[in-house]
RNA sequence: GCCCCCAUAGCUCAGCUGGCCAGAGCAACUGACUUGUAAUCAGUAGGUCGUUGGUUCGAAUCCGACUGGGGGCUCCA
């Protein structure tokens, strides 16, 4: 016999060998049917894997994340199988799970495939998930496997078998399928009730641009078939959110196929948002104790050979802008902070004057490949809330806490709550990618972690995502798809203090060299704004909104009240535009409605000759009639941050 | 840059397996109506069907290339 301990702390005996099925069992038949898989001893394993010692076994299900992985890489499986029934020979990459479902890379290869062709597969995979096909897991000698896919003539599986030890190497067998795998899987495919095969893709082997471009199928699936007919309205609802969309309906943006891919243009209604965020930040950065400065957008090639950004992204990049004279060349500024070095240069510094917190909205430019360009939020020209800090060493972890408390301040203010911070280090097996000693660089990481520690922040660590000069921490925001985005950063940098010979006369008349602190608490503009309009799905905090009042006057005999009215609030800073069309009221409200306006300001006969205005609200409907004075301090409440 | 999908009027879209003048709604313009909480009525104008080669007696429709958009991959200072 041996002791199962349960999550709730309870203990119980069963036979050597019981699974977590039979345990399940043991509890009720209607929970061992929506075991998916169970954690023993804090590994993930199948629910009929026979438990050989005393363990602590928790049940996964549908309602687990760990228990949909499995769902989901069993799934991947069936799709496999699918695949081979339809096109023989193909041949397989990896099929993991992933946040939505699973994906499956595979090399069909002469074969063309595309979305017209998921249709039939998605058909032939409900078809061998209603057999209700058992997951067989075997362990195979590392010869054995080799044999095995050598037969099959799959370099791919062969490659992954090379890689693995022998001893450890499992293979899953459901119908006809047999794949390397290290599962665990789904008892059954039967439990499988629910696919839907989403999109076609390229992925290269192993995520290498060199080497070969599979076909990446994407796919959900789900134990009801509700339960997909939800997930799919959900992303129904979830395009209705896209900034790209709202972006258009709303006239805040547009792009010009004649001005350049990734190159926004910013319309009135998107240009007055964006100056309030501004306005917002340059605000709160007074108050913190920033400088603003200006700089231009170009600057000679020097300026970037110095600071590295040229021999590491030059020849990738918009390139050089020649002059007249020969040998002259200027860049587009991929970055403000070489410009703020040379201005922390103009004059010497003294010890005391630190920190020097240099802010600008600089507008910065960089070649992004044409693929990856993705309305607003990715983007060949943008602009950075951007700041440098130029610090004593010892003011680095003071100075980086207060950026910290810069960036929650500005989340909170717009309703960011579900953000995560992320540390972003080196890529430790890949060093040469970025410039500096490593000493400087595990003094900065630490510096990081113990700031965000200092402000309680949950961390998670990334390695391979630092900047080429130093490690971040970045905040990232999910979009309306669930796609994850980094609007604010910060960096430690001691590299940029160095390679511009930047220095500060200490207190013992020496001279020492500064620490930089890059930050962002946007990011960019554009993607703070494409974030923030899918979060809100276009409807704007009162105090952001573009228009915040429509006045709308029964008919043209009022104009004139409206007109006096709209001057008011224009002189009281309650901006929004007067609606004079030879239309009914029910119409102008419906259009002051799809624009998202706030408040909506309905004068007739009755408002004209008492001095009122009536209030109606956006998506709430008619407030009732108040005196203008009444609706200014009720806007103005209701406006504040 | 690479893989798959898409491209018809300012916007949203219809035009089936190639064959009468390429259509609708909204927006725009003109006129009438002078309006009380989510679309007043009538009329007018607007498209070399993304561009460009080809197949065909005939192409918006089939094929190729290019350009742009979308979903991914790679990349992201």
């Amino acid at each position: 016999m041996i002791k199962i301990t349960l999550p709730d702390g309870s203990v119980k005996e069963f036979e050597k060998g019981v699974s977590s099925h039979d345990i399940a069992m043991s509890i009720s038949e209607g929970l061992a049917r929506n075991v998916l898989s169970a954690k023993v001893n804090g590994e993930v394993w199948d629910s009929t894997r026979p438990i050989t010692t005393d363990a602590t076994v928790q049940l996964l299900t549908w309602n687990d994340l760990e228990g949909k992985s499995t769902f989901w890489h069993s799934s991947a499986h069936v799709l496999a199988e699918a695949l081979e029934e339809i096109y023989p020979g193909v041949k397989f990459g990896i099929g993991p799970p992933i946040d939505n479902g699973f994906y499956y890379d595979v090399d069909l290869g002469d074969q063309e495939f595309g979305e017209d062709d998921l249709a039939a597969v998605e058909k032939k995979m409900l078809e061998l998930a209603r057999n209700k096909n058992e997951f067989v897991r075997t362990d195979v000698s590392k010869a054995d496997a080799l044999k095995y896919f050598k037969e099959k003539d799959d370099e791919y599986k062969i490659e992954l078998i090379d890689g693995l030890e022998d001893g450890t190497i499992t293979f899953y067998q459901q119908g006809n399928f047999t794949d390397l795998c290290r599962g665990p899987h789904i008892p059954n495919t039967g439990i499988i009730k629910a696919i839907k095969l989403m999109s076609v893709a390229g992925a290269y082997w192993r995520g290498d641009e060199k080497r070969k471009q599979l076909t990446r199928i994407y796919g959900i699936t789900f134990p009801k078939q509700k339960e997909l007919t939800e997930y799919l309205e959900m992303l129904e609802e979830a395009k209705k959110r896209d900034h790209r969309k709202l972006g258009k309906e709303l006239e805040l943006f547009t792009f010009s196929e004649k001005v350049g891919l990734g190159l926004p243009l910013w319309l009135p209604k998107g240009t007055i948002l964006r100056e309030r965020l501004e306005n917002f930040m340059r605000k709160a950065q007074v108050k913190a104790g920033y400088d603003p400065v200006v700089t231009p957008h170009i600057g000679s090639k020097q300026l970037y050979v110095t600071s590295g950004h040229y021999e590491k992204y030059g020849a990738d990049s918009f390139q050089p802008i020649k002059t007249p004279n020969e040998d002259e060349e200027f860049l587009l500024k991929p970055m403000n902070c070489p410009h703020h070095c040379e201005i922390y240069k103009s004059k010497p510094r003294s010890y005391k004057d630190l920190p020097v917190r240099y802010a600008e909205f600089g507008t910065v430019y960089r070649y992004e490949q044409s693929g990856e360009l993705h309305g607003l939020t990715r983007v060949r020209g943008f602009t950075q809330d951007d700041a440098h800090i130029f610090c004593r060493p010892d003011q680095v972890k003071e100075e980086f806490v207060k950026v910290i408390d810069l960036v929650l301040y500005t989340f909170k203010a717009l309703g960011f709550e579900n953000y995560t911070a992320q540390v972003s280090l080196r890529d430790p097996d890949n060093k040469e990618k970025y410039i500096g000693a490593d000493e400087l660089w595990e003094r900065a990481e630490r510096e990081i972690q113990e700031a965000a520690d200092e402000r309680g922040l949950s961390t998670v660590a990334v390695q391979g995502e630092a900047a080429f000069y130093g490690p971040k921490l970045d905040f990232m925001v999910k979009d309306a798809l669930g796609r994850s985005w980094q609007l604010g950063t910060i960096q430690v940098d001691y590299t940029l203090p160095e390679r511009f010979e930047l220095e500060y006369t200490g207190a013992d008349n020496q001279k020492h060299r500064p620490v930089m602190i890059h930050r962002a608490p946007f990011g960019s503009m554009e993607r703070f704004v494409a974030v923030l309009i899918e979060h809100c799905g276009g409807n704007f905090p009162l105090w952001l909104s573009p228009d915040q009042i429509a006045i709308l006057p029964i008919s043209e005999k009022y104009q004139d009240y409206a007109q006096e009215l709209h001057t008011t609030l224009s002189e009281k800073d309650i901006r929004g535009f007067l609606d004079n069309r030879d239309e009914k009221i029910g119409r102008k409200i419906r259009d002051a409605e799809v624009m998202k306006v706030p408040f909506m300001l309905i004068v007739g006969e009755k408002e004209a000759a008492e001095g009122k205005v009536s209030v109606r609200r956006h998506g709430e409907g008619d407030l009732g009639s108040m005196s203008i004075e009444d609706f200014i301090g009720h806007f103005e409440q209701k406006s504040a941050l």
